[in-house]
DNA sequence: CATAAATTTGACTCTTGAGTCAAATTTATT
DNA sequence: AATAAATTTGACTCAAGAGTCAAATTTATG
């Protein structure tokens, strides 16, 4: 590549990333005041943009709001699917995940929102059904954890709802702004969710 | 008394116990499908009343909503009062605690919502002042529990913010017609709860 | 600089749902 | 039954906010 040949301008990278900005900029203002809470407007304003701007880039609100739950949830796939699973027992594995999943949600921007019925039905139920395939995967992995031994007896259900309410619960409180670092909340929670589940 | 002599109606106490039902019900309602997703027409005819009708019993929605809160942390204050403290060290007396918040939020229709940026300023700040007094209070009580050998050190804030996290998680997902008994739910939480915080 | 596409804008429309009001109806009591 | 208060109602008003549109402006490139 020869440094001096400017990077051709690519109007639907252009595009993509400004569409992008957009829709993080949302998640953040429906994750601090909830998705009625926040208008269009606002989301413009923020910005720098007017409402008609905004609306060149998105079809509607509930499409933002609908792709900020995609989001969250190809993020925590994606922590799903790029750890190797073989290295450790059940329960090593899992805290280990799960510090990830800490992690991205008080580092990164990305937040879980609560607010998945303000979705019409065709997008609650893909959502919903993304939230499902995850909590599965990690009941599964719950399930395994108690068959080599490393985890405790007990509804894995349950004992999984137990430790992502915690982490889903992080949004209501957390505020990056905040005093606590992400990285101690972290690890506190990933003791916690180990020592509760150990046996 | 004289078993004859009907009971004066009382005006008043008809009124309070309508209300009361009127806010009970809003409050389920605003728990399964959120607040803004919640007209006052549906609260009205869930309890076969006409929209005026609602009015006469409450101000406004969001007073409905205040009054939810203000029940949910009533309820919680009430637990958090009557326990006897002496009694057990600082982990047996958390868990006892904890095994009735849970109870509270599945067997009555109490439920802690999350939609406190839809309230006013001084409502708000009202209600965020009494959770933070509650949860002043047990971080309270994780200190001294750590003081008397039966809970790990850490951050007491952290601490109390993962499994309190956990509780008010319920709500999301937690639905009375479902499945799982509540009574297993508060067991299950209570033991993970006292696993994740013992020394 | 001319152009055509991309981007932005001011000024709308339309719907939903909160909240009101005067009038009708029900209720406990004389 | 008559009455006065409590309760309920049909038919409104009003505001906020989502979403649209035609026209103006900016931008990358020949």
């Amino acid at each position: 590549m020869d440094a001096r040949v400017k990077a051709p301008f690519d109007r639907e990278k252009q595009f993509a990333s400004k569409r992008r900005a957009v829709i993080r900029s949302a998640g953040q203002a429906f994750r601090r005041r909830g998705y009625h809470n926040t208008s269009m407007i606002q989301i413009a304003k923020t910005l720098d943009l007017t409402k008609p701007a905004l609306y060149y880039y998105v079809k509607n609100k509930e499409e933002v709001l609908f792709e900020c739950h995609l989001i969250a949830y190809d993020a925590m796939d994606e922590i799903l699917n790029t750890k190797p699973e073989a290295t450790h027992n059940g329960l090593d594995y899992l805290e280990a995940l799960y510090v990830e999943f800490v992690g991205l949600l008080t580092e990164s921007g990305v937040s879980v929102l609560t607010d998945v019925d303000s979705l019409t039905e065709s997008n609650k139920s893909s959502v919903l059904e993304r939230r499902n395939k995850i909590e599965r995967k990690i009941i599964q992995l719950v399930k395994s954890g108690q068959k080599d031994g490393s985890i405790r007896k007990g509804d894995p259900r349950l004992i999984v709802f137990f430790f992502m309410g915690a982490l889903n619960w992080l949004n209501a409180w957390y505020d990056a702004s905040g005093r606590i670092a992400g990285e101690d909340i972290a690890k506190s929670f990933g003791q916690q969710m180990r020592a509760g589940i150990a046996v």
